[in-house]
DNA sequence: CTTGGCACTCTACGTTGACGAGTGCCAATT
DNA sequence: AATTGGCACTCGTCAACGTAGAGTGCCAAG
């Protein structure tokens, strides 16, 4: 009974913090909310919730806010995903579907996220460790500059320029392009490593310096470093909060500049699978120890995998946040497949 | 004599007030400048120049400010480029010539121009217009799925897929792939569009259908959309000014998440060379009326064209930007040519 | 366990008054 | 004709002060 009440006290005060931005007081709390009981009772609930550190006061004799324990606990037993209406949902297929190669897939991803959660959204490029090689191919610049292009099954394409100290013959440049096909085409990018161990085993000596450089590139491309690449988008959102909170916009900003930052942040996921939330210290990145994060994961049907989310202050409205994450990432997931 | 040190005021005035951000006085002016009059005189030289409008004051009694014509006048004759030392110098060219591709300049370029201005940095994708076709590839993903790939003599890569609406034969992809081949390769861009005219004449009427949408992709990858492409970097530096002058960040931040406000940024550039500024009202672009934008063009060796630039408080250091942009712009010129 | 009452503590806000920076104007000087 | 010192005036900034109001904790009563 009154354990219930103290969490139904939390809950109110996330929500009204949530939408005020201000402290909330026991009157003001009675008032919004039908709680059956006075100020006096809440109070009592308020000092306990307090104790076990869930809501703080910022000065003696001010409301309570939230603390990272208190949005913690909210987001785990009181919050739910809100669905987003069938409207938005019709918005996001559409404007998804509309998209023309898989950069415009991920350029319209972040846009529509930022747009329906008013935060900083960032999508990562779908992982190449699960592709398969759909097709390589070794083009000739110059006498001596090649380009090697890599393309996945998931319709990433991947180049990389290759420098030869003595000028190719297009006979050779053949040669090297069609074992390069018959060795990797369909192959998994985790398995091109081992095809190429001795690759150059099949070439003249003094060819082998130019086909070990070539396998350096294909190597390179298919690295993990190639899916190290995340799109960002909806940064103004940052400055709504300017004047507000504990939330400077500088580092923030300046550590969302860093890729590997944000790498780190839609790496981190645990195993299960839905919506991912991390609030404030709970993200290990300086500068965003008074953010949330919120992500979750999108997959063409296994083929390829990488998460999606948000950033925004603790005081976000979850639910919502968490659906359109939810929902975006789904149909990014069948907009992939589709293709 | 009097019309000349009028300029000397205004220059002493725009200098003080971009070091200090702060209404300059006359008689601050005669103690950090030894101009050889009294503060009076100064006052007098401050009202003529209120009057022709390149200075005012925020409230009565306070300082003077530069206005937009001020700085214009300031850039015009007043200002010089200020070259960067040999360290700053030598350090660009290292940092840039670590690129491994067309990508990766990029992205350092706009890195670098960010950290040496401590600006918003931008930089637009070498142009196609000029460019020509070194090498084009045609790639089945499955048997109703195509994807067409453009190399650039610029080593720029670009890529579209092409729904069929009937299985393709590889022996009709073959067909066409030499075919397009004959067609484009060594041609300039510019020219794609007359060379494809009657391209699908020398196909079976059934396969018209087909080769019609490989065309229209081919035009798509090589009209002008296609290097309507900007990076961005350094949007922290924006957080600076935050509780400085009349520059919300909001405004600056949205219109510079927009690519088409960008390119409008760096296109709208004059026929002459070296280094453009825009001050203030002058970019014709809602919400970067408070800002200056510091453009210059870069080019690799007249095959392709493009801008970078900077964006900032109108009360920046324009000798100093001025400065890094130009010597950014010419090593990256000097990077692509290399390549 | 709940409730009303009460004293207490702070913050936010508006008022007030000195202070000082800066100006414009004028008469005197060169 | 240009320069200069003097002087009165304007205004914004800042600190001090006091008040109003929101919110709390505690206690005694229900």
């Amino acid at each position: 009974m009154l354990e219930e009440r103290r969490l139904e006290v939390l809950r109110a005060i996330v929500e009204d913090f949530v939408s005020t931005h201000e402290p909330v007081g026991s009157k003001a709390l009675v008032e919004r909310h039908s709680l059956g009981v006075s100020p006096a009772t809440i109070r009592n609930d308020m000092a306990a919730l307090e104790d076990e550190g869930f809501i703080t006061q910022p000065h003696t004799s001010a409301g309570r806010v939230p603390t990272d324990r208190g949005y913690r606990l909210f987001v785990d037993r009181l919050s739910g995903v809100k669905p987003l209406s069938t409207a938005e949902r019709r918005a996001i297929e559409s404007f998804l579907g509309e998209a023309v190669d898989l950069d415009d897939v991920m350029q319209r991803t972040v846009r529509l996220l930022a747009q329906a959660t008013k935060q900083v959204a960032m999508v990562q490029y779908p992982s190449l460790t699960r592709s398969r090689v759909r097709h390589i191919e070794l083009v000739a610049l110059s006498s001596t500059r090649l380009m090697i292009i890599v393309i996945a099954d998931t319709g990433r394409v991947d180049q990389r320029s290759v420098e030869s100290s003595v000028p190719v013959e297009e006979t050779l440049l053949a040669d090297i392009r069609s074992r390069l096909s018959v060795a990797l085409v369909d192959k998994p990018f985790a398995s091109v490593g081992d095809e190429l161990a001795d690759f150059d085993q099949a070439f003249e000596p003094h060819d082998r310096p130019l086909v070990t450089a070539i396998i350096a590139a294909a190597l390179e491309t298919v690295s993990e470093r190639a899916d190290e690449r995340v799109v960002l988008g909806g940064t103004s959102h940052l400055a709504r909060y300017q004047d507000a909170f504990p939330l400077a916009i500088q580092p923030v900003l300046e550590a969302l500049e860093e890729q590997g930052v944000l790498l780190r942040l839609l790496g981190e996921v645990p195993t299960e699978s839905g919506v991912t939330v991390r609030i404030g210290a709970e993200n290990s990145v300086e500068g965003l120890s008074s953010t949330s994060v919120v992500t979750a994961r999108y997959a063409r049907s296994d083929l390829s995998m990488a998460s999606l989310g948000v950033v925004g202050p603790t005081h976000m409205d979850y639910a919502g946040t968490m659906g359109a994450v939810q929902a975006v990432a789904q149909y990014v997931s069948k907009i992939l497949d589709g293709q």
